[in-house]
DNA sequence: TCTTTATCGATATAAGTATATCGTTATTCT
DNA sequence: AGAATAACGATATACTTATATCGATAAAGA
């Protein structure tokens, strides 16, 4: 089934709201109200919740414990995917010790280096390999998603590198444009392109 | 001028594309250049360019110093804009010492932080202040932007302090959503929603 | 039990964005 | 000089996404 991108770009705000109020032993949660929570209209909630497939009740909304799975499910964060972590700088860091990918299906178990004076150390818990490992290792643990958090010079390199051992999809966190097979799934995170979009409000440029 | 957000998110990518061009002698562009590197139609290009108000040339495209000057004035990065970043931990080190900001229009002038044990210290060339200074320093440097890379428990107090220093605009790094007063601009960092496309993509399950 | 109410969910409309078509134009080549 | 070409730019169309409308329904209260 294929789901409108900004739906599934949403779908981690809602699981966050639901999981707070399942910690507060809240059971039941509207549309309205997590709509109020996110700043959408509660029209758009329901259209995007019924794609994950789940029914609602009448005057009380859903049953939170339902919706998440349903949600989770919906994601694909039902059970958590392993990945590598290349690039152990500040950014990489800074990944690694990120809290909030456990609740997102994201597991990074390990992180990968060139600098010798890196490797062997241990960051956030992880550990920092030899990059020169990576094809081995992605192959015995059956690793499918690689982070690419080195300066831009070395992004296109290392994706070569991480695409040669094996990886399905790339998480790319340096400003560099990947060239790579077509069967490779790239997600690029746009520092830039956040920072333009607020200063084109600031300026009142954008809709 | 309203401009669609889609074309100014592409905006920094454009230019980073006529940049690389510059820097290697070359004079022009055309739209069909610019797609191919960033893979997107030339039509859309074009369509984007037009709103920086540039006119191209048939057969030759843009002029590259032309067309920089030009989209530079449009995303608003002719002089760059001074901000506050409010956290000195992992991310907020990684964004001290992302070289890209300079050429983004941005350049982050000091760090804060409530820890004692950071406060004094300089990362990445940028001194770490208290937190508590941020009020005075913000009017006395006339600071219109604020960017949160503090813990998610800590971005709503956080805010809240930045938006009585008469900060404008918060880029906001947590994953928590903030409430705040209509007139303050905010723009939200969502690592959960690249990783929830990268898993979709992957599964297949988005458009 | 009947009425009121809050919410869902289906259908319809509108807004926003991307793509296609095509005539025009400056350049290059013959 | 004239023909061919590559690109622009305006207009039109298609696609995607968001919002509005409204009947249906289960719960709560009179």
């Amino acid at each position: 089934m294929k789901a409108p991108l900004p739906t599934v770009k949403r779908g981690p705000n809602y699981l966050r709201v639901l999981l707070e109020y399942q910690q507060n032993g809240i059971e039941w949660i509207s549309a309205t109200d997590i709509a109020y929570r996110l700043k959408l209209t509660p029209i758009q909630v329901r259209k995007d919740l019924a794609l994950t497939g789940i029914a609602g009740t009448p005057k009380k909304g859903f049953m939170v414990d339902e919706l998440i799975i349903s949600l989770k499910e919906f994601l694909g964060w039902n059970s958590n995917t392993d990945a590598f972590l290349i690039g152990a700088g500040a950014l990489g860091s800074a990944l690694l010790g990120y809290k909030g990918f456990d609740e997102n299906g994201l597991n990074i178990v390990a992180a990968f280096d060139s600098d010798p004076l890196k490797i062997g150390s241990v960051i956030h818990g992880k550990k920092v390999l030899d990059i020169k490992k990576v094809k081995t290792l992605a192959k015995k643990m059956n690793i499918h998603i690689g982070i690419i958090t080195v300066p831009a010079e070395f992004a296109q390199s290392t994706a070569d590198t991480l695409v040669d051992a094996g990886i399905k999809g790339i998480w790319n966190f340096s400003p560099a444009k990947l060239k790579l097979p077509d069967h490779i799934i790239i997600q690029r995170e746009d520092l830039s392109s956040g920072f333009a979009v607020l200063s084109a409000k600031i300026s009142k440029l954008a809709k």
